[in-house]
DNA sequence: CCGCAGGCCCCAC
DNA sequence: GTGGGGCCTGCG
């Protein structure tokens, strides 16, 4: 067992808050074995500011946790709303993560009208069907297939996506070089050429860039977002339209839009 | 007067 | 959530 200092991190807030669905939590032990792309990983955290893993090198989890993210700097801009620092008193230590843009695509296109279980059960199912077996810590798992593997319409229908299927077929047409292009590009370009995929529009794009592009403005409005930005910023004025909602986002936070939109996500949340 | 871009509503998927 | 059809508006 390997060990990590860290500070302004929390592991349970960082896997649960919404943003990330491979993971299952071990009651028994503490632990939660997280997978990512091909790989898996356990790792609990024992106190404030140690964290104990196994499976993964030290680099790989620092960045797919964000825990190298430069926290005290946007602590800094999104607590100056009162009541972001009321999200972040109660929630410090959720992190972003930076999911793979692959992954982080086909998981968001499960997303629409889903939840949280059900995207889960999607993405083991589509493992299980197109990815390969991995045994670790002596339990089974299955790696998530690579752009090009998910190519098989009847299956994935057997992966309960529904009508999301016919989108995944076609995200799937995408290469790696794709991907990885993604990552170069600025905010709008990138979310531009995600819409241009059938089963993402402007909400996905935002989730994609936000959780797996390391693009900061991104400010993904689902109902949760909205009705909260509206309570708080617009005297629930139902007439605001979400293109409103985004600018006064990005004026107010800038390239910590995304991190404030987290915040007020779990307090929307938790009401 | 007509044709089309753009906004809005609605509902199947 | 998204896409696409229907419908209305504004402008050339």
């Amino acid at each position: 067992m390997k060990q990590l200092e860290v500070q302004n991190f929390n592991l349970k807030y960082t896997l649960e808050c919404g943003q990330f669905f491979r993971y299952r939590f071990d009651s028994y032990t503490g632990f939660y074995y997280v997978q990512s792309r091909d790989k898996v990983f356990k790792i609990r955290q024992t106190n404030d500011s140690i964290l104990e893993y196994k499976g993964a090198t030290e680099k790989f989890i620092i960045d797919l946790l964000g825990i190298d993210f430069d926290y005290n700097s946007m602590l800094k801009c999104v607590t100056k709303d009162k009541h972001v620092r009321r999200a972040v008193k109660e929630f410090n230590g959720l992190r972003l993560m930076r999911q793979d843009p692959w992954e982080c695509s086909v998981s968001y296109i499960c997303s629409a009208a889903s939840n949280i279980p059900k995207i889960q059960l999607n993405l083991e199912l589509l493992s299980k069907n197109f990815g390969n077996l991995k045994k670790f810590d002596g339990k089974e798992f299955f790696t998530f297939p690579k752009p090009g593997e998910i190519d098989c319409y009847d299956t994935v229908r057997d992966c309960k996506a529904g009508f999301r299927s016919k989108y995944l077929i076609e995200l799937n047409k995408k290469d790696a070089k794709f991907f990885s292009g993604l990552k170069k590009m600025k905010y709008l370009d990138a979310k531009k050429e995600l819409m241009t995929i059938p089963g993402i529009g402007s909400k996905v794009a935002d989730c994609i860039c936000l959780f797996s592009l390391d693009i900061g403005e991104a400010f993904p409005i689902d109902v949760w977002i909205r009705r909260i930005m509206l309570e708080l910023y617009f005297g629930n004025d139902e007439s605001v339209k979400d293109k409103e909602i985004l600018e006064f986002a990005w004026k107010k936070w800038g390239k910590y839009a995304g991190y404030a939109q987290e915040f007020l996500y779990i307090l929307a949340r938790e009401k």
